[in-house]
DNA sequence: ATGCTGACTATGT
DNA sequence: TACATAGCCAGCA
């Protein structure tokens, strides 16, 4: 096969949607730690750009990925995306102060190297 | 090709 | 604490 072309454009994502699937439930990591962890330093928001373009039953647990600040970033659209993540992660156990703020120091995750 | 937009972040005022 | 700016980059009209 000649290679390039006729390839998805998710497939471009596969790398970052990878790093997503190995959060843990009840963890949470920041969009600039999922970039740096997929080989993407310094490119957060292409990982909201590839969340953004998940469909349903991806599998992916979208939910777990929050800002730098520790909170869920505000969508556009009021889709009420935002809330149904804040309402997953409480699920999982994760707590938030009463600010909305998710304390990193506790809930974010520390990948090991993948050795499985 | 060009111009906008968007689930980010760090830094400066 | 709040707002403005600057990088970064893919998807689409």
């Amino acid at each position: 096969m000649t290679g390039r072309r006729a390839r998805p454009a998710a497939t471009r994502y596969d790398r970052i949607y990878a790093i997503v699937r190995r959060i843990p439930r009840g963890r949470v990591a920041t969009y600039g730690q999922v970039a740096m962890l997929a080989g993407l330093p310094g490119r957060a928001r292409m990982i909201g750009y590839a969340l953004a373009a998940l469909s349903d039953g991806s599998g992916v647990p979208w939910q777990r990925v929050v800002n730098a600040q520790g909170r869920v970033s505000p969508r556009a659209g009021g889709s009420g995306h935002e809330v149904l993540q804040a309402v997953m992660l409480r699920r999982e156990g994760v707590r938030f102060r009463k600010t909305g703020v998710i304390p990193l120091a506790v809930f974010r995750w520390h990948p090991r190297l993948r050795g499985r």
